[in-house]
DNA sequence: TCAAATCAATGGTATAATCTTTTATTCTTA
DNA sequence: TAAGAATAAAAGATTATACCATTGATTTGA
């Protein structure tokens, strides 16, 4: 009955170890982003394991956005800047395993979409409302594909979410507009009937004017106007269930 | 010069394949939490592909959240229900790779959290009632550990979330709890300077009280304190950048 | 000079053998 | 007969080795 507990020699498998000391060492930065690891070969050599072990903490470090792999002679691990494409990969399956909804979503859009309004009005510059101008203009062109008019229409979300300099509800939208934009190529609505062009026009035409309340006041409106139509997207979306994702 | 394109015979790596067919299947709910997939022998078979992609799939689907894997007579790879854990690691990574920053979670944090305080106060429950008061209670017992201390004050904003009935709401709250409590746990503050005893207090009056309105306003004084103090954290933290995370 | 052929490095895949862990079964023995 | 020990069996974990496929660099040759 010793009080000292000893630790097992080793803690997990092999491939978690390299995982972690992997993780562990671009985190600290000793790579940074653009290098490339240490070819297969040469880390089995390192860590002195199997290139099993290492392919399988390649494959979890890759899963979880920090590096790619290219095969080929310049190929191997390459090290990327992480990104918020994970978080958007996890609340896509975390709605697909029917964990969240689009009601659920669309209350908290509800409040963080004005703020972002509200924030970027009060950030406005020259060059930010050259930009805005030209998202309404590109909104407005005939549209050729649903895909591209999702595009252009969840452009200026993205900008706004930009000039509010918060990457936290960058992230927030571009995961909640990840989930909506997979619903709504699955039900493949009519475009213009889902959202109308010039839709964001008030809100565009606020911010520019630098006025932080309207901005928020016409975004809320539109995130209940916009919010209600997907909700019956979600409906019609999760009765055929057989039409697959991913 | 054909107009029609062909498809790639292979899309991509068979382990890439593997893994979709896997998460197809857990999604569509051939295999439910708690089933578990052939043995990987089994799956070496149906495939056709060798064991290390079937292993290399493996670990992702582990990776995302949607498998655990045993090891042993009964052991395999077990569907798990899907929780919120793959996004706080998520959040969590983006943070140690400074992608995210303290102030920029509390920005959100103040917006969501008297809005949760606001949901939760007007669905009182006796019974929830009585869960606040024990945890209240719990809080103010003298402090063994700092780690403990965090427990039992994060129960709260826990509970809060869970009374708000937004999923979205818990995941995000989970989530920035996730990096605040790494932090905390890093920099080893005095916990009782940190957060004393007690600061809860108006808060759980006021959704006891059911008054939807002062919850959320105490609930925005608290945050606003709490987050001033995590911020002079992140400096501490982020100054010793050798002291390692994970 | 430049295009084609070749080479070399690297990830991708397959196979097979063995180790380790864990559970179930069988056997022994008090 | 019941408890415990030995054994077996199943499954993942690990290793080793060989070979395939892709890609960029190098060499060759007209």
């Amino acid at each position: 009955m010793s009080m000292h507990r000893f630790k097992p020699v080793r803690l997990s498998r092999v491939s978690d170890e390299v995982t972690e000391q992997l993780k562990e060492s671009i985190l600290l930065g000793h790579f940074k982003a653009g290098d490339r690891l240490p070819s297969e070969r040469e880390l089995s050599d390192d860590f002195q394991v199997s290139r099993v072990a290492i392919r399988e903490a390649v494959r979890r470090l890759e899963n979880s956005g920090f590096i790619t792999t290219r095969q080929g002679a310049a190929g191997g691990a390459y090290v990327t800047d992480l990104t918020f494409d994970r978080l958007g990969d996890a609340f896509l399956d975390l709605f697909l395993a029917e964990k969240l909804s689009i009601p659920e979503l669309y209350q908290v859009r509800l409040l963080i979409e004005p703020e972002i309004a509200r924030l970027a009005a009060s950030r406005i510059t020259p060059e930010y409302a050259g930009k805005l101008k030209d998202l309404l203009k590109a909104e407005e062109l005939p549209t050729t594909s649903l895909r591209e008019d999702i595009e252009r229409k969840t452009a200026l979300h993205y900008l706004l979410t930009e000039m509010s300099g918060n990457r936290f509800f960058e992230a927030l939208v571009r995961s909640v507009m990840g989930v909506t934009t997979k619903v709504i190529e699955a039900v493949q609505p009519d475009a213009n009937a889902l959202h109308p062009t010039g839709m964001h026009r008030p809100i565009v035409e606020a911010v520019l004017a630098g006025d932080s309340d309207r901005a928020a006041s016409v975004m809320r409106e539109h995130a209940i106007e916009f919010g209600e139509r997907l909700i019956e997207m979600e409906r019609i979306y999760r009765e055929r269930k057989s039409g697959l994702p991913l």
